[in-house]
RNA sequence: GGCGGGUUGGCCGAGUGGUCGAAGGCGGCUGUCUUGAAAACAGCUAGACGGGAAACCGUCUCGGGGGUUCGAAUCCCUCACCCGCCGCCA
């Protein structure tokens, strides 16, 4: 969420993010943003005088209602009159005041409402652009492997191999489930155990989150209002499923003042993580590269405003860092303004080649969101110098997601006669193992 | 699912209708003392919003929401969460 004071100072600002980010929208009306708060202020203007008038009203009452309990009925008499005089003067306040606590209240909510849904401005460096078609690229690891022969795809391979089962994901829960078997199921439980054990050595606390959250978690990490269409709901008991681990770590300190000594924190968190991919039908479908439940390692951070671009810099180095050690090919890209998502202030994707499909799959987001989604939840630290707490900034990325992560090293590192290395650092996490072949039945 | 006890500032913890935004302690900051530090002593130390050039002033906030009252941390209702005991269960 922006600061109110921030939108009505930079009012040009916000209305061009609005326009980049695409998300012009009814629900937000700048304009009408400006008259609101101006309601509002005049509200709470009025307000204030009314009450403080009643309050000091009330405060005279307090010392005659101990004359009421005095032997003289004369004094007791006068007493109880200015009492009555009094209530009469605080009743005839009630009108205005609650008058005005109504238009309050009604300013306040349409502009908390409007600024849920006003995305978080990209940092100055953020390059201009209107889609991912404007994305400069950052830097390119690697080279292109080249075949002797006709590489395969990720779901031949997986299906080949009898290490993915897509047909029977989609009988026991629809399209966009899959099995991992064998060799697959492994080769995940490899990845993930080797990725928590870097991150750990990075200064990672690793945790295990909530699969579900409430709704104000979502709100926090700004998947909600906007994406409740992307979100598996639970309604029975008000559960939302989460659609990456950002979201209940992001919560962690939800309504907590940290101190600015215990800056930087650093997460990694494994979790499933579930999406409806509602409107990309079509898009990807054949095997694992869009999927409805997928693993994912992440990283978080939460750091002071001062560091955090630094911060997002070394959180990028580390999950690129996995991916020189898998020995794959990819480039990092750079959001441009129009494909920054909604918190987002600045995102660097890591996207890897895979030679197969013949594409750049996206395995890792990774972002600093400023205090955008610590203003949504509440986040403060105490500054060292004791001034007033302040928002801290929130970064995170992937490290990394799994089923595009295989699929790349499937088709990298498949063979003439269909069986796929498995890349050293894993080695050890398979018993050895060196390669996946075929399995029978 | 049933019954009982809780939720107060960065933390702990007093406070059962008025002078309470809240005692006391811890922690933090500042000063005195010291070559420096510690200790001791003294002072300061919640947030949001509004008004104001500023000093400062005002309103709201004692888990959330609603109610009673001239006035609520305090009484009533409700929701959430935490801690017990019972039931069910991986």
């Amino acid at each position: 969420m922006l600061d109110t004071k921030f939108i009505l100072s930079n009012l040009e600002f916000v209305r061009q993010t609005v326009a980049d980010k695409g998300a012009a929208h009814a629900r937000i009306d700048l304009d009408k943003f400006v008259r609101l708060d101006e309601s509002r202020r005049k509200a709470q203007t009025e307000n204030d005088r009314f009450a403080a008038e009643k309050n000091k009203l009330s405060k005279q009452i307090g010392p005659l209602m101990g004359k009421l309990k005095g032997s003289d009925e004369a004094a007791r008499a006068a007493a109880q009159k200015e009492i009555d005089a009094l209530k009469a003067q605080s009743a005839a306040l009630d009108d205005q005041i609650q008058q005005q606590a109504f238009e309050f209240a009604k300013a306040e909510t349409e502009l908390d409402q409007m600024r849920a849904w006003i995305p978080n401005v990209p940092h100055e460096s953020v390059p201009p652009g209107k889609s991912a078609a404007d994305n400069p690229v950052v830097r390119t690891w690697g080279e292109p492997c080249r075949f002797e022969f006709k590489p395969k795809f990720q779901y031949e391979l997986g299906e080949d191999l009898g290490i993915l089962d897509c047909a029977r994901g989609a009988k026991v829960a629809g399209s966009g489930f899959y099995f991992l078997c064998g060799d697959g199921a492994r080769l995940e439980r490899a990845l993930i155990a080797w990725f928590l054990d870097e991150h750990r050595k990075n200064g990672y606390l690793e945790v295990i989150p909530p699969y579900f959250v409430n709704e104000k978690t979502l709100f926090g990490s700004g998947q909600l209002p906007k994406f409740l269409d992307q979100m598996y709901y639970a309604g029975e008991d008000k559960l939302f499923a989460i659609p990456t681990a950002e979201v209940p770590v992001t919560a962690f300190y939800r309504d907590e003042m940290l101190g600015e000594s215990d800056l930087p924190k650093k997460f990694c968190a494994s979790s499933a993580c579930f999406r409806r991919e509602a409107g990309a039908a079509g898009a990807d479908t054949r095997g694992i590269l869009r999927v409805h439940q997928f693993n994912k390692v992440e990283m978080l951070k939460y750091t002071t405003p001062e560091t955090s671009y630094a911060e997002l810099e070394s959180l990028t180095a580390d999950a690129e860092a996995l991916i020189q050690k898998l020995g794959l090919h990819y480039r990092v890209i750079t959001l441009c303004r129009g494909d920054l998502g909604f918190s987002a202030a600045k995102t660097y994707d890591i996207e890897l080649w895979a030679p197969g499909t013949g594409k750049w799959l996206e395995v890792s987001s990774c972002s600093n969101f400023g205090d955008y989604q610590a203003r949504r939840s509440n986040l403060r630290y105490k500054t060292a110098g004791g001034g007033k707490p302040q928002f801290v900034h929130t970064l995170n990325g992937s490290g990394l997601a799994l089923p595009r992560l295989q699929a790349a090293i499937w088709e990298t590192y498949q063979q003439k006669d269909g069986s796929v290395i498995v890349p050293e650092v894993l080695r050890s996490y398979l018993g050895g193992q060196e390669r996946i072949e075929a399995r029978k039945a």
